[in-house]
DNA sequence: CTTTCTGCAAACGATTTGCAGCAGC
DNA sequence: GCTGCTGCAAATCGTTTGCAGAAAG
């Protein structure tokens, strides 16, 4: 764990959703761009960072709720992009651990994760 | 709707899961790559096509479920990037929109549709 | 000294776009 | 004519990679 890495950590750690690479340049200035993004994958390898892809330009990174113990979804704007994060309900997590079961059962698939988005329009844009 | 247009649709129409340009290229040969994406873009936006954007190197598109009538998940394997369909579940949709008006509620935010996905190992990479 | 990390610049590849020809009205 | 669709080739841009030097052990 080098000093770069613990970096990006910091900086993943204090925000609350998840953020894209222009974002973490601007957030710690001084970061070479390719070092950033080889590091966003040796982490991500490790399981300390997920990658997160919607149909905006920029991936996105955040912590493993391993690590930060914060079990939570996405909400996605439709308009102009942003991602925020929402608290996972626990009835909402209870149905779909056992909706998991039962396709897990009869598709043969091993669910490891799952990722619960909602699209939409985020308060400054509806 | 012009021909090469309705022959996208047709092409996803047919499909059990959201299928990528090559995949769509490699079906119906003799389209240009070109007219395919842009044909994509406009489908998308009078709300005919959704883009499907997951790790892989490749977006996916599949109908709108307006059109279709059939609600349904994605599996996505984190293996080979394979995604396929999985039928939603009318007590896991429940609960779903129960949480979505809460989260309305008190973030502002205006929920349109949601995205649900399985992430783990498909039956040929477990 | 050997291994890994860094940062610059160049390469890569999915997607987008400029442009000229064509089809439809 | 004018407008919109097509396909080729070139451009775009987020991301990845080669390489040489710096840091770590």
């Amino acid at each position: 764990m080098t000093g770069n890495r613990a970096a990006l950590v910091d900086v993943l750690r204090d925000a609350t959703r998840p953020l894209t690479i222009p974002e973490i340049l601007h957030i710690r200035g001084g970061l070479a761009q390719s070092s950033v993004y080889r590091n966003l994958v040796v982490l991500e390898q490790a399981g300390v960072v997920h990658r997160i892809v919607t149909n905006d330009e920029h991936a996105r990174f955040e912590l493993a709720e391993d690590l930060t113990g914060n079990h939570h979804h996405h909400l996605v704007c439709s308009e102009c992009g942003a991602v925020e994060d929402v608290p996972a309900s626990a009835g909402l997590e209870a149905s779909l651990h056992a909706a998991v079961s039962e396709i897990d059962r009869t598709t043969g698939f091993t669910t490891e994760r799952h990722r619960i988005d909602l699209v939409g329009r985020c308060r400054t844009c509806s």
